[in-house]
RNA sequence: CGGGGUGUAGCGUAGCCCGGUAUCGCGCCUGCUUUGGGAGCAGGAGGUCGUCAGUUCGAAUCUGGCCACCCCGACCA
């Protein structure tokens, strides 16, 4: 049926691609490796931002901006951090233009700058040379500092929401007078993600720390949650980060404890990407194009008119806007679409591409019957109901395309979770069913890098609360005590 | 950033090898008929052929640089 799109099993990536921008989601800009995100898209960006934004409230949050440009030797004074990001930053050097002689545009080298400026390609730098001078105290602990921003990262491949080289996230920027509190910060942030990506994006996620190899540069431990995307690959979601005293000693940022003495403060950072969208994206559609969840989608209800003539059109609109008002009443985002323009096998094509969740048919043979047909998204299913009580049937029908969703994703999961336990096991399962692998590791990074070099699988973390069980690396036999999650990631 | 590919109207394409200002479909505009799964007929508009330079009397076509996108590697949220 799907005109638009080839098919996930012909060409998983392509089909990703045309997807994002069929279903009009976004768009590649001029610029390399840079997106336009479409109203479209961008609605269900803000929803994401704002249940985000009302859970970091929740917990104690505030918002604030820090700028875009950052000194660069404000780079330099974490050392890891500096190695991390140094290959991918955009750099500053003039900030001045001039009329050449043919007419056009160069850069004045007169207006060369002092000290060039980095585009934050993350701002913990910028961030904890302010905190230096708002932190004196325990009294002004612990301080929770969330933004909402861009930030740059010159990626060499790029893929729409995947990875662009200009993305929109928030950072949390914590800072604790124990190290014990700000670890209880990470380990609660990181359960404010897992418990947003469940619930309003009904992807089912493992929670986890990364081993040392993937942590994020400067960070002590970084958390993260982590899905399984209907190819078997495996996405980061969200990291969460215990910066130790790393940010403090590099800013110099102490504060004077209860008894006296200055101490340096505890840090943590955390944050999520516009790469939500593409893990929204791969969890639910399908062949026919977008699906999303109840709770995210920008529209929730679409309403299709099915009429002859404008005495017909009326006669529809007059039960259809009576719908309109009431799902409006109950929260519900609706959409009636009487564009005469289109007819309606189209805009069920149209809907269905963009994902909308429940699709109401109303034409004049359910007028002289008092009803409506109702189609679900998520199963393509479809049934005829009472328009009395409609709005009902249809709060509860969106709950259960949430629940569905969630619990297809969830099992999807649990079904691509393989245990191996020798290497040959753990290579057959990667060629041959993907998703996630749980192995012995002898938990050394050497081990990890060839298991990456030979397999292309990485270990995507440690579970939480993971049991501990004796065994052996499936790579280097040594001893191991717990298992741990390998699998291809974007 | 290395290897391979692509770029022609809003979208998808033919033409390119063998130079002579561009084909077809969808979409768009107007009108009429239609409307329960991507409508039909008639008429119409829309292109400096990615971009810049070179060869030539003449370039979508040949040559080179650049830009963007896709695939495969190295790097990463």
């Amino acid at each position: 049926m799907s005109k638009e799109l080839v098919t996930r099993a012909e060409d998983y990536s392509k089909w990703y691609n045309e997807l994002v921008v069929k279903a009009d989601l976004a768009d590649h800009s001029a610029v390399r490796g840079c997106m336009v995100i479409k109203p479209y898209g961008y609605g269900i960006w803000e929803n994401m931002q704002k249940h985000l934004d009302k859970m970091f409230k929740d917990t104690g949050h505030v918002n604030a901006y820090f700028p875009l440009l950052i000194p660069k030797s404000f780079f330099s004074k974490e050392a890891s951090h500096v190695e991390g990001f140094a290959k991918e930053c955009a750099v500053v050097t003039h900030y001045r233009l001039k009329n050449d002689e043919k007419g056009g545009i160069i850069v004045d080298e007169d207006a060369k700058l002092e000290e060039e400026l980095i585009i934050r390609p993350t701002s913990e730098t910028i961030i904890w040379n302010t905190y230096k001078s708002w932190i004196q105290s325990y009294r002004d602990l612990p301080l929770l500092v969330n933004q909402w921003a861009n930030v740059v990262r010159w990626e060499m491949r790029t893929r729409l929401f995947l990875r662009t080289a200009e993305f929109l996230w928030q950072e949390g920027h914590t800072a604790h007078a124990t190290a014990k509190e700000a670890v209880e910060e990470t380990e609660k942030m990181l359960e404010v993600y897992a418990n947003f990506t469940e619930e309003f994006l009904a992807i089912p996620v493992i929670r986890g720390v990364k081993t040392a190899n993937e942590r994020f540069a400067g960070a002590l431990e970084t958390y993260c949650i982590e899905a399984l995307m209907q190819d078997g690959k495996a996405l980061q979601c969200g990291t969460s980060h215990f910066l130790g005293q790393n940010f403090a000693k590099a800013f110099d940022v102490k504060f004077a404890t209860k008894e006296g003495p200055l101490e340096y403060v505890w840090a943590t950072s955390w944050g999520v990407s516009t790469r939500l969208m593409g893990a929204l994206i791969m969890a639910h559609s399908d062949d026919n194009g977008l699906v999303l969840p109840p709770k995210i989608a920008s529209t929730q209800v679409v309403i299709v008119p099915i009429y002859k003539g404008e005495e017909g059109l009326k006669k529809v609109s007059e039960v259809a806007l009576d719908l309109v008002s009431k799902l409006k009443a109950k929260d519900i985002s609706v959409k009636y679409d009487d564009r005469d323009n289109q007819r309606p096998g189209w805009k069920f094509a149209k809907y269905e591409l963009k994902g909308i969740p429940v699709r109401v048919t109303l034409g004049e043979r359910d007028l002289a019957n008092g009803t409506i047909e109702v189609a679900r998204r998520d199963n393509l299913s479809k049934e005829t109901i009472s328009v009395n009580g409609a709005d009902n049937y249809i709060e509860i029908l969106l709950n259960d395309i949430q629940n569905n969703l969630f619990n297809k994703a969830l099992r999807r999961t649990s079904e691509s979770t393989h245990v191996a336990d020798s290497y040959d096991e753990f290579k057959k399962i990667l060629s041959e069913k993907g998703g996630f692998v749980s192995a012995h590791w002898d938990g050394t990074t050497e081990t990890e890098e060839k298991i990456k070099e030979e397999t292309k699988a990485t270990i995507r973390c440690i579970p939480l609360n993971n049991k501990s069980e004796e065994g052996k690396c499936i790579y280097s036999g040594k001893p191991s005590k717990q298992r741990v999650l390998f699998a291809l990631a974007y």
